[in-house]
RNA sequence: GGGGCCGUAGCUCAAUUGGUUAGAGCAUCGGACUGUCGAUCCGAAGGUUGCGGGUUCGACCCCCGUCGGCCUCGCCA
């Protein structure tokens, strides 16, 4: 068998005169008759074969049965192309192999798609053979880019003197958060083991033990629908720290984030990455996740609409709403229709009920800039100046505005704000913007369930200045927690943890999870916080997320060698599948039909 | 669970208002060719229009159902 010397994209024209063996799969293949030139690929590039039938004939002969993706180890001499030949798209362009002995390891058949090809495949044909489409340069390099991340990680922690441990797979359930993965007990027959949703408990429980520094990159499971940018199954890159405020832990953890960019893409992150709180974020940008790369903030301007004698404003004011906007510069281009149709489109489809408009421009009489709309005649001179003022408006802007209750403002608010700032060109796709979000609410209020929910985690300490409206202003408390954001995606999150029994029993109550509950569910995790547990906080990045990022992809499949469709199905294994009787035996375990269907059966009976 | 987009040759797409034999590029196969590099030229083969019903003289096209892919709301402590 021919053993490689060289890999594909090595040869140089340095190496002219030495005889190399090269190994990989058959690109492409030109066949004049006479001479036949063959593109070997392998991970690292590609190269051209030269097959010469006066010199070898034989060669020459089998190189013209040559197809696409047949793998072949070919040995021979580098030589130079001839002037002119050179092919400056190659790393390797300006030499070629002239092949003395070939070897064909396998044959292929013709793949169902193209690798070397612009045209885009459709997806689902792409995860039924994934093997093929990782072959192209493209899904590879981001493969390299999610090893190179995984390694420099490693290496930084290693140096810092983390340990990286594992923790268990098969863990316990708990009803709190996501919706587990449930894998059966065959030892305890009727029990369940849950796959982790993150080892949160265990690696605080590993700052009990004095383990003092801790990271793990690690799967996480989570059973809830997918989303472009979200697996049921991903990655995170899990760490813990003892006797550490919040800024120890940002300032250790964004060093890694500043060296993975230096690194990877060979660009400096200013240090320290700003903060900003989560107040201000939902207030000028609709979203604790706020994409910085672009100005365009929201104002409210919840009083001028009140003053305003326009009925839909003055009347969410009156229930309790607020109204909000942003000013798009140049968005004047936009026409009546782009925003009456288009843009109401994108918001309803969100769950606002409209679109409230201005467009500037300059008065005909005085030359001043004024409003322009279908309801500028429900604003005086002195309001519409006011929000001039307000927007900080200029002449061919475009106001948009909302009204209603301020959740779906905002909700609506943030990704209008996304779109425009890409529509108009506004958002440098090049650059990278991060931001600590700071001071977090610690609670939320549920008011279906009529008590309190984490918005972090149950484990997530408040601010010391803010623990004496335990009692009294619950839903005021902020908590030491910080998220990660670089370019309106959430990267990383984390906080500083309750490392005493006392408080975590408050924090439980206002969640109204009683004592009993709390003692079935965490009781092991409570205990360890008896037993002296250290001051200590940690942080959890996506490395999913960071690997997109980093690569410039918004689809969470690109980053994931074997990914799952939206509907949770591995196209290449046709996981899940049903299982023999004997394992469902062995489990104690017995499938029923599917509820809908004992629904119909019981509505024909 | 809800909403939206999509499904035609191996791939990417086209097909007039519902009209006669469903086309093109690439790929594949055969042939030609003295340096190509997305080779070129000549030729051939390739179709259950996702699947099942329905409407119609006639369905890729309209209707109903179903399967699958993607996006999204809910969900994601």
């Amino acid at each position: 068998m021919l053993k490689r010397t060289q890999t594909c994209g090595q040869p140089r024209i340095s190496d002219v005169g030495q005889t190399v063996i090269l190994t990989g799969w058959v690109n492409s293949y030109r066949d004049h008759g006479n001479l036949v030139f063959i593109d070997l690929r392998d991970r690292t590039g590609l190269v051209q074969l030269v097959f010469d039938p006066e010199k070898y004939p034989q060669i020459h002969k089998t190189a013209r049965s040559l197809r696409c993706e047949w793998v072949i180890g070919a040995r021979g001499a580098v030589r130079p192309r001839g002037d002119g030949m050179e092919n400056p798209r190659l790393v390797t362009g300006q030499i070629e192999v002239a092949v003395e002995e070939l070897e064909i390891f396998n044959q292929s058949k013709t793949p169902p798609f193209e690798i070397d090809s612009d045209v885009n495949v459709g997806e689902e044909l792409r995860l039924q053979y994934r093997y093929i489409d990782l072959r192209r340069p493209g899904m590879l390099n981001r493969l390299a880019v999610r090893h190179r991340v995984a390694k420099i990680a490693r290496d930084y922690y290693d140096s810092n003197g983390f340990w990286e441990i594992e923790t268990p797979m098969l863990g316990k359930s708990t009803p709190e958060g996501a919706r587990d993965f449930l894998v059966p007990s065959r030892l305890y027959k009727g029990s369940f083991y849950a796959l982790p949703q993150s080892p949160q408990l265990f690696k605080q429980i590993l700052m009990v033990s004095n383990v003092d520094r801790y990271f793990q990159i690690v799967r996480c499971f989570r059973d809830e629908d997918p989303r472009a940018d979200r697996q049921a199954e991903f990655t995170q890159i899990d760490v813990e720290m003892s006797f550490v405020q919040a800024d120890d832990v940002m300032k250790i953890n964004e060093a890694l984030i500043v060296r993975v960019f230096k690194e990877v893409l060979g660009l400096e992150i200013p240090t320290p990455i700003r903060q900003m709180t989560y107040a201000q974020a939902i207030e000028e940008y609709g979203i604790d996740r706020p994409d910085l790369r672009f100005d365009m903030r929201l104002k409210t301007i919840t009083d001028i609409a009140a003053a305003s004698t326009f009925q839909v404003f003055v009347n969410t004011v009156k229930k309790g709403g607020i109204v909000k906007g942003l000013c798009v510069p140049g968005g004047a281009k936009y026409s009546r229709s782009d925003i009456e149709v288009g843009l109401t489109q994108f918001i309803t489809e969100l769950g606002a009920k409209g679109l409230a408009w201005f467009k500037v421009a300059p008065d005909e009489a005085t030359g001043a800039v004024s409003l322009k709309s279908n309801i500028a005649k429900f604003f005086t001179p002195e309001q519409q100046k006011q929000l001039i003022e307000r927007f900080g408006a200029k002449s061919d802007d475009l106001i948009l505005m909302v009204a209603d209750q301020s959740a779906i403002v905002n909700k609506v608010l943030a990704p209008l704000r996304v779109k425009l700032g890409k529509d108009m060109g506004l958002c440098d796709p090049s650059k990278f913007e991060f931001v600590w979000v700071i001071d977090f609410p610690l609670l939320e209020w549920n008011a279906d369930e009529n008590r309190f929910d984490s918005l972090h985690h149950p484990f997530t300490a408040p601010v010391p200045e803010d623990l004496h409206k335990l009692d009294t202003d619950p839903g005021n408390i902020r908590s030491q927690a910080y998220d990660l954001v670089v370019n309106g995606s959430e990267i990383g999150g984390g906080s500083v943890r309750i490392h005493n029994m006392e408080t975590q029993a408050k924090i439980f109550d206002l969640l109204k999870i009683t004592r009993q509950q709390a003692m079935d569910r965490f009781g092991f995790f409570l205990k360890a916080l008896e037993y002296g547990a250290p001051p200590h906080g940690g942080i959890a990045f996506g490395l999913d997320r960071m690997v997109m990022i980093l690569t410039g992809t918004d689809n969470i499949r690109d980053v994931i060698a074997f990914p799952k469709t939206q509907r949770g199905q591995c196209l290449l294994t046709e996981a899940p599948s049903g299982v023999d009787q004997a394992q469902l035996d062995e489990l104690n375990l017995k499938v029923q039909k599917h509820l809908h269907q004992l629904e119909d059966k019981q509505e024909k009976q």
